[in-house]
DNA sequence: TTAAATATATCGGATATCCAATATTTTACT
DNA sequence: AGTAAAATATTGGATATCCGATATATTTAA
């Protein structure tokens, strides 16, 4: 996996099938920024050339879901995630370091 | 916060001193592959650069610590990195969709 | 006091990332 | 049919990221 962006975007698509600017909405939503058109779709492009989702028509939507490889790339990513990052997480909570209190 | 890099870089200071090397290392540790001499130091340069780190010159390491502005910094970026992942990391806990058994 | 090892530093370049601008297609509404 | 809105798509470019190669300085060991 290269960026975090397309792995957020796998990750988004686990659990149940999305168009474009649902996605994009949703990262917004975790970001505190939305991703642009110019953004995600060529993530979306990308992540289909390489065999991870597919998007299927439905009326001007395309509604994308993980293939095969596409889940098992998930897990892969996610794995490697949780290894490389998932400390900073649990230490945040343990510690209250995130806590945004004053 | 721009990359993951400096971010984690500023983590793995958070609790005690570290010099280029050793910060190197368990970057590398955690991701699985050790980030070159040409990529940590040219971030140690910029954080230094954006007063976030200062280094003390002891032997022939340079040890960095954590300035104040770099507390900050760090509560900052941290707080946004569990807020646009973290939800990663806990469903990944909870629905043992990260664990690599077979 | 050389020689090897360790740590730091910098430069050039390949690749990735992401946005603004623009365009096209499709649907919804009048 | 005609218009507005929504979704998708693409291009160009600015910036970020990171490594390989190379170089310098310092320490340790022979």
């Amino acid at each position: 996996m290269r960026g975090f962006l397309t792995f957020q975007i796998l990750w988004e698509l686990k659990d149940e099938p999305l168009y474009g600017q649902q996605i994009a909405d949703r990262l917004g939503s975790r970001r505190g920024s939305t991703p642009t058109a110019g953004t995600i779709y060529p993530a979306l492009k990308e992540l289909k050339e390489r065999g991870l989702i597919e998007g299927k028509k439905d009326g001007r939507e395309i509604v994308y879901t993980l293939t095969e490889a596409g889940q098992e790339g998930l897990k892969d990513a996610a794995r490697y995630f949780k290894r490389a990052f998932g400390y900073i997480i649990v230490e945040c909570d343990e510690t209250g370091f995130c806590d945004d209190s004053c």
